[in-house]
DNA sequence: CGGTCAATTGATCAGTGTCAAGGCAGGTGG
DNA sequence: CCACCTGCCTTGACACTGATCAATTGACCG
């Protein structure tokens, strides 16, 4: 669990004994190939998981079949952590990739808020964070074209990963395909791969294989209209990671 | 502070020294004009709203000028409950209609959250049940079309305020214009206009000044594929109130 | 009685979806 | 080691949803 306490510590603030019981959390690791479901639509878990690798996401379905990714969650994420107050699942809860996760029952996380006011107020910080994390969907599905949309997902994953430790350099992987980022941007496989050789074009980014390249992140984020306050990261972190740190003067 | 107990009390169960220690919350009330900000982007609120009446929203806007409504917010709920944990607003809350909220300190809730684990869970449901509705929006935004969103609204907006207590008989008040309508749903004021005139001339809604009646709940809910688990009323309510209760059979 | 704002309707245009075909890469079996 | 297969990516042609621009009507209000 010392990924769960590092993914708290990123947003909130812990002292050594919150740690010590967030460690001492007892958990289950179970593996997962690629597409299968964790959680699915109306069940009430009793465990909320961690994911310590792969990609995982939380989908739904519409009657013709239209398939909307809602989030999607990297290494470090609790995509279900929301489901200790709201039993009932509203959509399907699934892996990507094959993933690892980390299920730790619900009656530890009980206790643990209850003993721990700071990790509780860490833990509920989560699941507003996943709330802002909506409102950015909502302003991309509402307003932002395809290509907008394409650049916003770039700049997000990328930084995600990067504050995550997983990625660097302008640099990172997108372990999952076109047709399901399209899923996830609410446009069709082929109209994002265009709205992608678009950007490519303009020597914005790269995509190779399953590899991101962010070549131009100022004009990247321009052209997405990033601004990273809804990862709610802390002000120190957003700007120096990616905005200032090593992009080109505007 | 009566409403704000008989608000979670919809989703959450309280027992009685709970109940009183709500309504013993300290509270200011601030009425306001149509369209006025209440809390800025940016800004780090330290009292939490309560609306007793008018409507209120929260909205991002786009380099362009672009709006998006991102949420809705009628009497009884608490639209920036989620800022005791989450200090900075990534976006604006604003009145739509004349409105009249009561303001709670934080350090007041704090307290109450510390005291009441019972209460704790359910403003924790709460926010919760708001990150539940913004994924409706993603699912409306991404992957309903205008038709398909407009009549959404209409079951969202009618249910809700059903529930609330402030509408029957299939028939209640949306105060805002259709541009803001527009803006709630990610289309033009033109487009919600035409889609409206086609739900209008299948019989299956009318929207007069500003009320709303529903006159084929059962086929609106089709094309609209209104499913209200979204709202985590409880199994009771969601499928009494609207669904089953005085509709034609299907 | 005019003025302003919202609702409505028409005409045209742009962005995105749909259908279809071809190419490329990685995996599998002979 | 090669041949095939299967997904995925890419590109083209065309259709359609929703956006834009513009004008008219209607309601409320000073």
């Amino acid at each position: 669990m010392g990924m769960l306490q590092a993914k708290l510590e990123r947003t909130s603030s812990l002292d050594e004994e919150d740690r010590a019981a967030i460690r001492e959390l007892p958990y289950t690791i179970r593996r997962f190939g690629a597409r299968e479901d964790i959680f699915r639509s109306g069940e009430k878990p009793t465990y909320c998981c961690l994911v310590l690798d792969g990609w995982v996401h939380r989908y739904g379905t519409l009657g013709d079949g239209a398939r909307q990714i809602l989030l999607l969650y990297i290494p470090g994420d609790l995509p279900d952590l929301q489901h200790l107050f709201l039993p009932q699942l509203d959509h399907t809860l699934a892996s990507i990739t094959a993933s690892t996760l980390a299920f730790v029952p619900h009656t530890a996380l009980f206790g643990l808020i209850g003993r721990r006011p700071r990790v509780m107020a860490a833990l509920w910080r989560d699941t507003l964070i996943d709330t802002s994390m909506y409102r950015e969907r909502v302003m991309c599905l509402g307003r932002r074209s395809a290509i907008g949309r394409t650049a916003h997902f770039a700049c997000e994953m990328y930084l995600r990963q990067e504050v995550a430790g997983l990625a660097d350099d302008l640099r990172c992987t997108i372990p999952i395909t076109q047709g399901q980022i399209a899923d996830f941007l609410g446009i069709t496989p082929v109209h994002f791969n265009r709205s992608l050789a678009v950007l490519r074009s303009r020597g914005l980014i790269e995509l190779n294989g399953r590899t991101l390249s962010i070549l131009e992140p100022r004009r990247l984020m321009d052209v997405a209209e990033f601004d990273a306050t809804f990862l709610h990261l802390g002000d120190d972190l957003t700007s120096l990671l990616f905005s200032e740190c090593r992009l080109p003067a505007a």
